[in-house]
DNA sequence: CTTGAAATCCGGTCGGA
DNA sequence: TCCGACCGGATTTCAAG
């Protein structure tokens, strides 16, 4: 799908307030308030925008990056699946280099965080991993 | 700040979808309208809720992840707000473990990841970097 | 939490490229 | 045919009580 000027300032502006109004969108861009309408829902439809969300941290609350090494024949996109089930992962990426898959959980301590490895560990796959706690985020 | 059990329903279901009138937030919770706008613009307040904010990903572009580790003096808090100040630059955790701080990035090409991490290398008290493409993406 | 007014949202429709 | 502007009624937002 062809993405104009407007869609890309318009993901810009939704990236920073995604509550921004319609109409103050569209003041923004120099078009009507229906037109904001029809462009982001063209956006997500096609899969461009692939979720309206929140950043939040909580106080007692522990951030962990979870780098995954994985096995053939394994596919890794199947490890990428299971790892996304389990409850307190926020995001899975999916890498070149040495390797294969970056986690990103959010653990209410050391111990959740222990047993997120366990758990990604016993995923068939999975050959080894490298965690690394969030000390602080700078959005 | 203290959170009830209301505050983290509440925080999930934005962080599903930020853009959910508050009517109906306040019909899944069994609170007032009210109730729900107070206690979302208390959590804005208060630093918890950082960001409204979406998730996109463009067709031509790329996303990369730089592992960063830097050299005292040169406190990392510093680092992390010389590399957020890059345009491009998406997020920016400070870590434990070998590497100090990594880094993601949103680039139209190969060529500008390169600018990254060249840019991110010019940066006092960083000693070395290591990145990594992201493949997929797994919300 | 309730109320009422203002703002926003949203589907339908029209006109021009 | 596709996109944007315009027009209402429904819904939501927001401040005051």
């Amino acid at each position: 799908m062809p993405l104009d000027d407007l869609d890309l300032k318009l993901l810009k502006l939704l990236k920073e307030n995604a509550r921004t109004p319609y109409s103050k969108l569209a003041k923004e861009l120099g078009i009507s308030e229906s037109a904001v309408r029809k462009r982001i829902s063209r956006l997500i439809k096609s899969g461009i925008i692939k979720k309206i969300t929140i950043e939040y941290e909580l106080i007692n609350e522990i951030k962990a990056i979870i780098l995954v090494k994985t096995q053939p024949p394994v596919p890794v996109p199947e490890v990428s699946k299971n790892i996304l089930k389990i409850p307190g992962v926020e995001i899975v990426y999916e890498l070149t280099g040495e390797y294969d898959i970056l986690v990103i959980v959010r653990a209410s301590g050391i111990e959740m965080i222990n047993k997120f490895i366990d758990e990604i560990r016993s995923i068939p796959g999975v050959t080894s991993t490298y965690t690394m706690v969030v000390l602080r985020t700078w959005i």
